[in-house]
DNA sequence: GACAATCGAAACATCAGATGTTTAAAATCA
DNA sequence: TGATTTTAAACATCTGATGTTTCGATTGTC
């Protein structure tokens, strides 16, 4: 399962997680699976008590990390509830990661890819302007180990330190946040084309182009690199996921 | 305290906060304000019960909800201590909102400016080729309050409306989740720039052409006229405050 | 005196049970 | 029927006990 990537790639390993993280965790994939109606009642303390087979205080400590996470709502004397999803935080780490556990929707993905399109062109333009030396060696030892990788995974790790070196090099605190957002379209996009090594080292060029441009303070050419090798990624998508481009300029529903 | 009238804007209010959530803010508040040393150990549980005159189990849920924020970090055994600033979730609509709660850092309003700049030109681009007649009634609507506002609470808000409901409008759920950057910026702007209603109406025009643009549907006008009112603001901001370009390299690019 | 093994206090983790408050639905009555 | 009262369900909070981990202090040997 790559949502165990995501978090190896946050690095959220080393402590050992306790029993109401645990039990969030559960409850969060169900939900972000869908297995439960919105604004439907979940189970009640005591129930999950049972179910999970811990004490009142871990299960209302696991409920309160999602309430933080916007995907629970509680109301005394009533009950627990399952948010709407648009109140979810979409760009909290966890949510992104129990993505991971599901198929990816199409429409989904290509907002991540949207927002990508948006914010990673910048940010290359920015790293090339303000990168420190050591940010650069970063960015290159991703690229150097993009090169070198065998394996899928090897690959799409490279592939994703690569990015996110990228995204520290521009030095602004608020768009480090969100790294998990291209962390996370970049986990669903392998999972879709699902490529082989050979078929991914097609980026390579692009990636090489970016890097050099950083290298070479070039904001503008950097800009560009990142902004043609995103519209490549999202081109494949476009050809593998039939519905990539549906919703998209025609919107009239509600029910 | 604008920290309240962000809460508004997100209406957060409505649901009595219990004692672990009111825990929760007080402490965050002081670990924003940089009350605590970076990596320092905070008072452990039982002085914190004392502190704050509440039983142990609601001080576990405070803390465990200020871990979800990355706020803090917890070892057995050890103590409770204050993560890294680079740890934070930024995008949490609480963080951001303690972050009202203090003198606006010149540095750091720059990066959420900086995020902006970056995203709203986008999110009007594709709002004008997706918003539905009822989005663009609420960019009409949040306009109107905007010409109608005598005091300058009243126009802050009708403000923050416009721009949540144009990044609505964009139909991209991630996009959506990013309204509380927008906030923020929006209302340290405010703090910093301190301008009576007069001043502030400066910035009519161009919030009119960008609901034109939308209601036109034209994209690429929708996208400059929210660029050039961004930019304005971004001038106005640097001219009050003078380390507000400090830290950075040069130029603006995109196009 | 240096070093390693041991011990114990501090601090978090979990559990169990009791009591209060709020909500919503069921029961009751005019 | 419609308004009021009652009651059961569910969350909120408190209390106290026990387990586990960490880290520093103590101790004992060489």
């Amino acid at each position: 399962m790559s949502e165990l990537l995501y978090y190896d790639l946050k690095d959220t390993a080393g402590v050992a997680p306790g029993l109401a993280t645990q039990v969030c965790r559960e409850l969060g994939r169900r939900i972000v699976a869908g297995h439960f109606s919105e604004g439907g009642l979940i189970d009640d303390e005591n129930k999950l008590c049972t179910r999970f087979g811990v004490s009142k205080s871990v299960v209302r400590e696991a409920i309160k990390l999602l309430v933080g996470k916007g995907l629970l709502e509680v109301r005394r004397g009533s009950g627990t509830r399952v948010r709407r999803r648009a109140s979810w935080n979409l760009l909290d780490d966890d949510v992104l990661a129990w993505h991971q556990g599901i198929e990816p929707k199409p429409e989904f993905l290509r907002q991540l890819m949207d927002v990508r399109q948006m914010v990673e062109p910048n940010a290359a333009g920015w790293a090339a302007q303000t990168a420190t030396s050591e940010q650069i060696e970063d960015i290159r030892n991703a690229q150097h180990d993009m090169e070198q990788a065998t394996s899928i995974q090897d690959f799409v790790v490279a592939d994703a330190l690569f990015h996110r070196s990228v995204l520290r090099a521009a030095n602004n605190e608020v768009l480090i946040a969100l790294e998990g957002v291209i962390f996370s379209a970049l986990l669903s996009s392998i999972k879709v084309t699902n490529s082989d090594p050979r078929e991914n080292k097609r980026s390579l060029p692009l990636h090489r182009q970016v890097l050099k441009a950083i290298e070479a303070r070039d904001s503008q050419a950097a800009t560009s690199a990142m902004r043609e090798h995103l519209a490549d990624t999202y081109e494949r998508l476009s050809g593998v996921l039939p519905d990539f481009n549906a919703n998209r300029g025609a919107s009239e529903q509600e029910g």
